[in-house]
DNA sequence: CCGAATCCGCCTAGATACTG
DNA sequence: CAGTATCTAGGCGGATTCGG
């Protein structure tokens, strides 16, 4: 099935490897929410806004094949399956918060340029 | 036109909002780019690999209407334009290079994990 | 040289319904 | 509860063409 970069070649670009990973519209969220610990099927669902089953499974199964987050299930009735998130994805916690500090520093000066570049635009 | 994101709201989720930002195919490459220095427009076309026109200008569109790069028009003959990093885009330099790093160092685990997982799936 | 406009194929996410 | 299967529409990106 897919499979945007190989991860095989030399060294292009680290950069568009790890958004290859995790820069896609839900792989970021979940991987906040298992950062507390770990998470029910069920429980990312209803947490996470807007998501669907179909998409929560595919995100999960991406994750779980780069080696980022495991999958155990419990056999038990009714089933139960626990997602978690490994040492390597945990890593990815400091990185990502500068990142999001960045977003918060600069957000108000991102919407101001937006407005004024709107703004000219509007002709 | 487009907008994914507004930046208008209160503090959904600061990581969304880079991603929104910078987080599509082409946007990191240029930005890599302009850290060395301003660059024309055909300079980008023709240094990053596989861009195509229309996809470099939609893109410095969107960083220039986020504060993100600045467009410098030469009333010259032949016409020159030049664009350039902005201070904030430049703040992004730092993370950015904490999760290149990250790629880094694990690129070669990931690699494993999907072969794993891949071998398993192959039945 | 720098772009805008148009056309078009592909991918992917969403909705929905079904299974163990 | 935890998924999978199928279908469809819309967005995105590439190729091409025209304008400044």
């Amino acid at each position: 099935m897919s499979d945007a970069e190989d991860f095989s070649d030399g060294e292009p670009c680290s950069l568009r490897e790890v958004l290859g990973l995790v820069g896609d519209k839900w792989t970021m969220q979940i991987l906040v929410r298992l950062t507390d610990g770990p998470r029910r099927f069920s429980e990312l669902e209803h947490g996470i806004e807007g998501i669907s089953r179909r998409m929560l499974a595919l995100t999960l199964r991406n994750l779980e094949r780069n080696g980022l987050v495991t999958r155990t299930v419990y056999a038990e009735v009714p089933p139960r399956v626990e997602y978690a998130i490994t040492p390597h994805a945990a890593e990815l916690d400091e990185p990502l918060h500068a990142l999001s500090a960045w977003a918060s520093k600069h957000r108000a000066i991102v919407g101001e340029a937006r407005r004024a570049y709107d703004a000219t635009k509007a002709s």
